[in-house]
DNA sequence: ATAACAGTTGAGCACACATTCAATTGTACC
DNA sequence: GGTACAATTGAATGTGTGCTCAACTGTTAT
């Protein structure tokens, strides 16, 4: 079975430029990851949730409130979260309380919106 | 109706912290386009076409036969990649050249990849 | 022990979205 | 004009995922 010809619709055009920028793509795996990664930032709840952890750290209930959505759905994007080591917890009796995992994440946020606004002032 | 009551199913814990947290949170808005915009760069088949333009400027064809896909999938990608100005175009004749819109992208992706290889070396 | 409540979890549903398929546009060449 | 091909587009399909709902866990206090 040739399944390269089979996807790919077209001609090559530019050979060398194509081998050369394969040899030089960073590991198909550590890409796999590094989209995965923007996807969790990539929500509204959750980029809310943690410009919110950036202010203070809080409990779930807190971001329930604040946020005006139910401790479940909360609770799920906070593992979502979590699980990208985006935030950490500490327990304290029985409350559960959430923080940003480090500034680098912070950063990133920051360096998004002002792409964001400098491509809209551009304009 | 009360909406507010119906959708936090609990009470509040430090109202205090909230309200604060509440005054001093980013306009609503612009986190929508900031989620939006991550949610742009959180897919496996942008993420890898951004990092190939960043290697060498290429057009459609180049792309589908690096990524094995279809042109008609690149060319859908690079629209939703475009409309958030990640990526900018020229035309040479038929072929239609893309390269990274500026190094702002590179760079949030290298931050992006520098978090993984972090929070991997900790464990 | 048991009641109360913060938080978690799993299943199910509804919606969003990446790819496919088929048709169309834009440009170059004859 | 007509053909060839790069690229775009719209509709349809199938998969992924965010929220809901209900049940459950962990901790505190009586």
């Amino acid at each position: 079975m040739k399944n390269d010809e089979l996807l790919c619709d077209c001609d090559v055009i530019h050979a060398d430029v194509v081998q050369d920028v394969k040899n030089r793509m960073p590991d198909i795996n550590e890409l796999y990851e590094l989209s995965d990664f923007f996807k969790v930032i990539g929500d509204n709840t959750r980029t809310k949730i943690m410009w919110a952890l950036d202010e203070h750290e809080m409990c779930v209930c807190d971001l329930a409130v604040l946020l005006n959505m139910t401790k479940s759905a909360i609770s799920h994007q906070l593992r979502t979260l979590r699980e990208a080591n985006l935030v950490k917890n500490r327990r304290e009796g029985k409350i559960v309380y959430y923080s940003l995992a480090d500034d680098h994440v912070c950063q990133l946020l920051e360096t998004g919106l002002a792409h964001i606004r400098e491509k809209k002032a551009e304009v």
